[in-house]
DNA sequence: CCGCAATCCTAGCATCGCTAGCGAATCTGC
DNA sequence: GCAGATTCGCTAGCGATGCTAGGATTGCGG
């Protein structure tokens, strides 16, 4: 029994290593060069274990997705809670999303652009997607106003993911990143 | 020389011909199922031409893409003159914008979220692609106030990009789509 | 102590983007 | 008009990818 306990154990651990050394080699290399065969060797283990633990190298992504959400939320409850007021806190998110973003894009693809079939919009939402989502809906009750919150929030959300994303890729200038921060906050926080 | 010139005229077919076939896959089956290979057999020559055409598959992407911007630039153009009034006129733009996306999901991708290197935020962009962008800062510009036009136009085009994107990976429920356009153009009509 | 089940590795498959190098067709200079 | 050079498109293949089949080795249960 308790041998079975010290393998289920190990096993546990070596999942977590596959998912700590897919996010380390994307963030320092990016995702093309996370390989099942790099992989493999970062935890020192064959090739094929890999899928013992996961369907495929998208579950992978899709685990650190997961924890980029843990970080993610984290984030912005600690600049929620830090706000002079309610204003304030809506600007100080907002950046705090910007600068996730900008701090960890590898991470931020697999939350939002790689991974797809991360189930969101459904009952079984991972619980750590669901709270950094509440974190931004928390944030913006206080001046959604007359509006439905959720929906304030998923439009919010989604002005803050263009930003980003468009600015990542090239389609904005770095430059001007504060002035359209500014002027998205001011036109949902008032 | 007339002959030559036929030469001419036939290569800038053949290179005609693999856009179109690499666009019509695209939106037919996906971007995976474009590859070197059926793209060659679709224009009925062998694998390599392609590349005395274009640099990699990376590159008659961005072809595809700045087709995109073409067919984007005419339906906004359309929405906007179309449109009863200026702020209606918003309306009208974004709900066009979004329905591009919907409509052509593989082409949307091509333009903002496959295709890296097609140069945006410099001297040099694509004619085409500065014309889609113009036309929103057309649509704009009777309602950014005293904001600079063009942080304005960047910052509702995040908004409307952040929407369709997430929606379209499902972290956005579809059903729900109206009230959020509905929203974000609210937020930045008046 | 032995059969069996779980575990993990070696080897390989199909496919990908891309390239080297050859053969034929075409143009150029005499 | 003809030999040499050049362009053109092909066949074949390289290295790398995600993923899987099948065998070997280990360790548990009777």
């Amino acid at each position: 029994m308790s041998i079975q306990a010290r393998r289920e154990r190990e096993r546990a651990e070596r999942e977590r290593a596959i998912v700590a050394a897919a996010r380390e080699l994307a963030e320092s290399e990016g995702w093309d060069a996370v390989t099942t065969r790099r992989l493999a060797a970062e935890i020192e283990y064959s090739q094929p274990v890999l899928y013992s633990h996961f369907k495929g190298k998208d579950a992978i992504m899709a685990a650190v997705a997961v924890e980029g959400f843990v970080d993610l939320a984290a984030d912005l409850a600690a600049a929620r809670t830090a706000a002079i007021d309610e204003r304030q806190a809506v600007a100080d998110v907002a950046a705090a999303y910007a600068a996730f973003a900008e701090r960890r894009p590898a991470l931020y693809d697999a939350m939002f652009t790689l991974t797809v079939y991360l189930p969101f919009a459904s009952q079984d939402v991972p619980v750590d997607v669901a709270r950094a989502f509440a974190e931004l809906a928390e944030t913006l009750r206080p001046v959604a106003g007359g509006d439905d919150l959720e929906t304030y929030t998923e439009t919010f959300w989604s002005g803050l993911h263009g930003l980003v994303t468009l600015m990542r890729s090239g389609r904005l200038r770095r430059a001007d990143h504060d002035r359209r921060l500014a002027l998205l906050v001011d036109r949902f926080a008032r």
